[in-house]
DNA sequence: TAGACGTGGAG
DNA sequence: TCTCCAAGTCT
């Protein structure tokens, strides 16, 4: 992109978008946008949240069964703790659950109910950086607040050809989507970005050819627009090992510890176990007929592979969860995984 | 500041 | 099977 057309550019994509602006469960359509109807800041934010990270078909049942159950911040901010890190179980960064309620309890408690509506404020608030504080100001409040993520940092580094890699090329990326940012309509400018970075301006194989933008991008123009942006390598995964005890009584009550809200899986329940590292020692939590269950869980976290042995045991003792408030889905993925190869255990035992 | 922090889908 | 990666944030 040359000089002086960024006004263009930004028109025509503002033109593609209120013809091809995806229908989301949490989003204002352009027409009714154009029509007056505001977004919902409580709605936007949420799904702002969720969506850090995590793709938007994974996103959508989620966001429908938390508006469901909490429609608006007040009844988010009121709700308990392990309900939410419930209703969270599956979605992953689990951070994110425990500064959505932080969140909450900051907008109820402290801002009378209502968010900030400025990017500055938004990001004093838990769980809410750079990125989530441009959308929701932008989005829910008409600020021209330049939106960067993912979609942001390919499509501009294509609009200019920018070489250097990331994270390096960060701050000139951002600086160069500053430039697009129009003042009009900043909340529907950074979805069409975030769209076209989705659909058209995709990460292996762009889809040139339909991209309201082509006539004015560098990269295509040079033929390396799949080449961008180009990327530091990533370090290797190490594998980790570690053991994990599922007992159950008779009555089909379940052993469940939560485990501690800093670090991996935080606040999140799940089984007890040892440390995860090179070759951990056994340590069960109680004495009983511990029977290793025949395949061990694998699971990849984004930093290193994990080997879990799977113990299990029939036994009787106290603080165990009540089998009708057990439920496997409450769980995060790996203790899921976790509870899947107990059962081939259990059902080698008697009883 | 670079590493920690989840998961599922695509190629 | 395996790597990459998706609307990032926190420390």
């Amino acid at each position: 992109m040359r000089d002086g057309e960024e006004a263009r550019a930004g028109r025509a994509l503002l033109d593609w978008y209120d013809r091809q602006a995806r229908d989301l469960p949490w989003r204002v359509s352009p027409a009714r946008r154009a029509a007056g109807e505001q977004p919902d800041p409580y709605r936007v934010w949420l799904s702002e949240v969720m969506l850090q990270q995590t793709t938007v078909a994974t996103v959508r049942d989620y966001f429908r069964r938390f508006t469901e159950r909490w429609p608006d911040v007040g009844a988010l901010a009121a709700a308990a703790d392990a309900d939410v890190m419930a209703e969270w179980a599956g979605l992953g960064y689990y951070a994110r659950a425990r500064n959505l309620l932080k969140c909450a309890r900051a907008v109820a408690f402290e801002h009378g109910g209502a968010f900030p509506r400025t990017a500055a404020a938004l990001a004093a608030l838990p769980g809410i950086g750079p990125y989530t504080a441009a959308a929701v100001a932008s989005i829910a409040f008409d600020e021209a607040a330049t939106v960067v993520d993912g979609n942001v940092e390919r499509v501009v580094s294509r609009l200019w050809a920018v070489e250097a890699p990331l994270p390096g090329a960060k701050p000139e990326l951002v600086r160069l989507a500053g430039r697009l940012t129009p003042a009009q309509r900043p909340g529907d400018h950074a979805q069409a970005m975030m769209d076209l970075g989705a659909t058209i301006c995709t990460p292996r194989a762009p889809v040139c050819a339909l991209c309201p933008l082509d006539d004015v991008c560098a990269a295509r123009a040079r033929g390396i627009a799949a080449e961008l942006p180009r990327k530091a390598p990533k370090p290797e995964k190490p594998t980790r090992h570690g053991l994990i005890y599922v007992a159950r009584n008779a009555r089909g009550d379940v052993f469940l510890e939560r485990r501690p809200d800093r670090g991996l899986l935080g606040g999140m329940a799940g089984f007890p176990g040892s440390d995860w590292g090179e070759s951990p020692s056994p340590c069960p939590p109680f004495a009983a007929g511990w029977v290793e269950a025949p395949s061990a869980v694998r699971h990849t976290f984004t930093h290193f592979h994990l080997v879990l042995r799977v113990f299990a045991a029939e036994v009787e003792g106290p603080g165990f969860t009540p089998r009708a408030n057990f439920r496997p889905g409450d769980l995060p993925t790996v203790m899921r995984k976790v509870w899947d190869a107990a059962q081939s255990a259990f059902v080698s035992q008697p009883g």
